[in-house]
DNA sequence: GTTTTATATATGCAATTGCATTCAGTTCGA
DNA sequence: TCGAACTGAATGCAATTGCATATATAAAAC
């Protein structure tokens, strides 16, 4: 807990000082560049950055209101709508994470050996899973 | 990050459930109850949780208001207060104790044998002082 | 078919957090 | 010894989060 409340604020901390957004914002484009198509519905995003519905709601409202994503209907099926990454948001992915691979070098690979950070990586695997 | 997340929501999740107050109430009272005459400095506390100031001294408003803590001014440096654990402060951390002790056994304990465990506490370790 | 139940997303409101600033008191330097 | 600089803690205000509920649609049950 200790651990991570330090490395995540330092990383937090290097975004903000690079005049970025949060890391939030990062992961959700991140998980839509990835996609084929660019595009996932909310519960989805949701699923992949553990963020709550609520709370991923009015992200996406932020994110869209910058212009990085948009939300459309989709056909199919009422409810739901389709998030788009938009141009822009493509590119604050790539200047964000310019910043991030930084910080995370800064504040995590230049502090542990890759063996060590690999057999890190593998426990906490393992606590997520149940061994 | 996600392993931590999870964990941390399911634990906060646990004591929510028992009805008892966030673990940050715990870390505050165990703090206090751990030293001699249970009291410390808030910058004290602050150091030894890595709460914020402001978010601590409100903590505070919140813990003393609960009747767990009482703030008294100290003499020898009238910018300072003294935050002491009550009776109750003492009592409710027992109970807290309960619940969280359960709750860490259940989400990590029971996940990971004890060698893991200590390999895993070694790295993150190591992770924070930087080898 | 129409009522229940479930799913996907949004929203009102209260609680918490972050940020900058304030306030009070101490220490230091000329 | 007086003002600048610093330290410890609190606070006003905006942003974010949590919680419960609302809205809209779909699927299932009768």
């Amino acid at each position: 807990m200790r651990t991570q409340r330090l490395i995540l604020a330092a990383i937090e901390q290097d975004l903000k000082a690079a005049g970025m957004p949060p890391l939030a914002w990062y992961d959700v484009l991140w998980e839509l560049v990835r996609t084929e198509d660019g595009r996932l519905r909310p519960f989805e995003i949701e699923e992949r950055t553990l963020l709550a519905q609520h709370n991923l709601s009015r992200l996406l409202d932020r994110m869209e209101e910058a212009g990085l994503v948009r939300r459309e209907i989709l056909p199919e099926d009422g409810r739901g709508r389709w998030v788009l990454v938009t141009g822009e948001g493509r590119a604050m992915r790539a200047r964000l994470w310019t910043v991030y691979a930084a910080a995370i070098e800064r504040h995590l690979g230049a502090k542990v050996e890759d063996a060590v950070a690999a057999t890190l990586a593998d426990g906490l695997e393992r606590l997520v899973r149940g061994t």
